[in-house]
DNA sequence: AATGTGACATACC
DNA sequence: TGGTATGCCACAT
């Protein structure tokens, strides 16, 4: 068990539904700390490391940009994966942001 | 041990 | 309306 953070966010990401998209920020928000949601983002930095299969490419920044489709195999490999499940994107943008958001509390 | 960094978010100028 | 500054906390060096 390495930082209940980590797990925490894992676990989330892990839940989001296909075709669904959160931010950094609402998982922070779930985890207990609104204010952490770099946390976050690191958490996913090191993700693809330990844990492949971590859809990563659900989790973008509040603006629904993908914000680190970079970190991926290639640039548009974020795109592709998300497209794939039916979410459209365009200019590394969501579209219909809003509608296809998931919060994880709604489930919970 | 201390400092720096980061796939963010919010507030302020 | 947009850039800058600061907070946040774990991990890497």
């Amino acid at each position: 068990m390495e930082s209940d953070f980590f797990e925490k966010v894992y676990e989330i990401v892990k839940q989001i539904p296909k075709g669904r998209v959160t931010t950094y920020g609402i998982i922070a928000k779930t985890i207990g700390s609104p204010q952490s949601a770099r946390m976050v983002g690191w958490a996913m930095n090191a993700s693809h490391k330990k844990y492949p299969d971590l859809p990563a490419h659900r989790v973008v920044n509040r603006n629904g940009l993908l914000s680190g489709k970079m970190h991926f195999d290639y640039p548009d490999k974020m795109q592709q994966l998300l497209e794939n499940e039916g979410v459209i994107i365009k200019n590394d943008k969501i579209q219909n942001f809003e509608k296809i958001i998931w919060n994880p509390m709604l489930e919970f």
